[in-house]
DNA sequence: GACCTTAGTTTGCGACTTAAAATTAGCCTA
DNA sequence: TAGGCTAATTTTAAGTCGCAAACTAAGGTC
């Protein structure tokens, strides 16, 4: 059912999202430049160029002047055509955030979450949608789509269903609950947010320009977005790339996922804690997890047992790394989620050399490892990457809706 | 690079091998069902599938009668079109098999492989396939390509780089010194023997039908070939799915590669015996690893020993599969490889509660584990699959006889 | 102001798929 | 043995598409 290129109008389509995509990304260009890129012809371009400007998806941006001969016209995607949400749900509020097409960020909004029902939570979230469009001042038919990331694994079927164990959700289908509860039919994207923090770190972040990538998230938990071929990888169903939850000292320390040994127990920001807590043999002062976990790292330069117990992290840390680096074979990897992007700063030495111990020496020596550059409030605009990639997947085909489409 | 459909004519060509390929997954078909199957007119699939009947690719194979009606005429693709040959590259031996296109075997020879250097194996290659081609009295000109698979990592770049420490390579240019070791200028498809024995088990065995499929390889090492969406997935330098070396107790035993804790410290045949040996306090008796494997687990119903170490493999396997379920959200895992065999037909069970305990749980309830069909001689007929590969991706395109494409 | 250079457009054409009409190719009935 | 009927292929007549080549636009140089 996949390759189904058949007539000669779908040709059409894929040189539309082509062009489209390659401005968008790399943008702004010129026909020109277009040509010797795609590889289409001149003539082509200018065509459906044309095209794409009588939508008013594309814009002419100025144009730069050669010497001796006609000036190139540069062309970009049009900010202003259309306007798209991402929402975060995470594990203690929503964020919501507007944007053009450009992804700048026109307005956002933060609600406290309480631990509620998945039919609430989807009240809080349509509402927030509603309000953070209006407040804006953006006409609700310009909305494209809104992309929601979330908590936990999604799979995706005919409607996005969620499981998300840390806020108690297990089966919940997130896209029918937050339709039926807002009266604008705005196409919907259902995302775990480690994959749409992945999106955003493959366009607009530490990424760009790779097609193998694995981006590591470290936090209260430890999860991953593989791209493959410049896509994020889902696998059958949508909940590839479980890294945390993946065994690495068989037998070991029980993890909340119920499992023994797997990665988070040892690298997530609890593991990290409740080690250095044993290893103490004592309570660490109060605080949330984040603080805690910057008060460990800074302590190292003075007390053993802290920088034993980061030694030791980096050591698991880099096996885990090692092990998306022989199954996955990226080109690079890249490290973040708030707890990783502080271990990566202060420890990247150790976690790289226990990497090279752990890996085989081929695959490697391909990749570099490097920090993530967005931090996790990237999920907002990860989710909101999912209405965007969709319409330079179907290039905003006129003739064609197209209700839903994965993202590239 | 790599969307770029561009020209009406390429279009022609998608349409060719879609066709095509369905004629040879799923054929004999008539060409009404292949227009049903297609998605296409019967006026296109009238028409390319005359085109591949002129060429020579397809034959027309009975028909079956309708109740009233024209009866439907069956369409197949021609298996003496051409030849493929199969090129196995073990440890202690080459296996070179000739197939016909419909990957019926022809003839086969095996030839002893003392520790040599890689250009003797070459010339060995070169010969053997020289002589299986002879011995079959196929004209040379039929065959249409030669597909070698190794037992090592293969960089796949503007020529396969091949790194098999168990044979002592390290970065040999196997695909430039067949070729020069040899008189025909067949395209050469070099890629690793777990890869091409996955592909084998998704072209004929327990993969057949699915999408998303995990081969696991077990026998003196331990591999796997990852497909996804259909195709066998390589990362970016083709070396991905190095499951064997992949940690899975943290600090462990020490493994071959150098590295500590390896899966195929555990359940690699070596692994086990090791445990075995370590568990008895003796040597075993002398024999060779296979014998000595089915007799351990022969022994399994006598000796509590043998049952417990058998037992902790299937734990440690378990533990293994689960991180593969988890990264990559299969929905069939195929258990391969002699020791997989093996140890699948004596401790499934066991396999799968194991894999059960480490997995999540949505990931893991779409999964069946399955054993392989094949048996590691599928190696040969797994390469032999490459140019078929090839020639089904170009469709054999008379006007582009394409030098080197990636298999599908 | 004549002439060159480079960017972008138009034009004419060959290639492609499709829907609809026309043609087979068997089977059945009288 | 001739109609008649049904269903699979083929043919025919559009309608699209991308491309090469010819052409126009816009700016320099001398």
């Amino acid at each position: 059912m996949a390759p189904k290129r058949t007539t000669v109008r779908d040709l059409r389509r894929q040189n539309r999202s082509t062009l489209l995509s390659t401005l968008f990304f790399d943008g702004p260009l010129s026909r020109y430049e277009l040509s010797r890129r795609s590889g289409l012809s001149a003539a082509t371009v200018s065509n459906v160029t044309g095209e794409l400007v009588d939508d008013g998806l594309v814009v002419e941006a100025g144009s730069v002047d050669s010497d001796g001969g006609r000036p190139r016209v540069l062309l970009r995607v049009n900010p202003a055509f259309g306007h798209v949400v991402g929402v975060d749900v995470g594990e203690t509020g929503i964020k919501v955030e507007l944007f053009d097409l450009s992804l700048t960020q026109l307005a956002a909004f933060d609600r406290p979450l309480s631990p509620s029902s998945p039919t609430a939570v989807a009240s809080l979230i349509a509402a927030a949608v509603r309000d953070v469009v209006d407040s804006a001042g953006v006409p609700a038919s310009t909305v494209l789509g809104v992309g929601i990331g979330v908590p936990g694994t999604v799979e995706q079927g005919t409607t996005a269903v969620v499981h998300a164990p840390t806020i108690g959700w297990d089966g919940v289908r997130l896209e029918e609950l937050v339709a039926s509860a807002s009266e604008s039919a705005w196409p919907l994207y259902v995302e775990n947010g480690a994959k749409t923090q992945g999106q955003a770190e493959m366009w607009f972040g530490a990424g760009r320009g790779a097609r193998h990538v694995v981006i590591a998230l470290i936090g209260s938990g430890v999860g991953a977005a593989v791209v493959t071929d410049g896509g994020v990888y889902r696998g059958a169903t949508s909940s590839a790339g479980e890294w945390g939850h993946t065994t690495i000292v068989y037998g070991g320390r029980p993890c909340r996922c119920g499992a023994l040994g797997c990665l988070e127990a040892y690298v997530g920001a609890e593991g990290i804690l409740d080690r250095y807590r044993k290893a103490r043999g004592r309570e660490l002062a109060a605080g949330d997890e984040q603080s805690t976990v910057a008060a460990l790292i800074d302590s190292a330069s003075r007390s053993k047992t802290a920088a034993r117990v980061l030694e030791e992290t980096a050591g698991y840390l880099g096996a885990g790394i090692a092990n998306l680096v022989n199954l996955f074979n990226p080109e690079r990897i890249v490290l973040g989620g708030w707890a990783g992007l502080a271990l990566g700063s202060h420890q990247l030495d150790r976690i790289v050399a226990a990497t090279r111990a752990h890996a085989l020496r081929h695959p490697y020596e391909q990749i570099s490892i490097e920090l993530g550059r967005l931090g996790p409030d990237a999920v907002a605009v990860g989710a909101a990457t999912l209405p965007v990639a969709a319409l330079l997947d179907r290039a905003a085909d006129p003739r064609k809706p197209a209700p839903r489409v994965d993202i590239a």
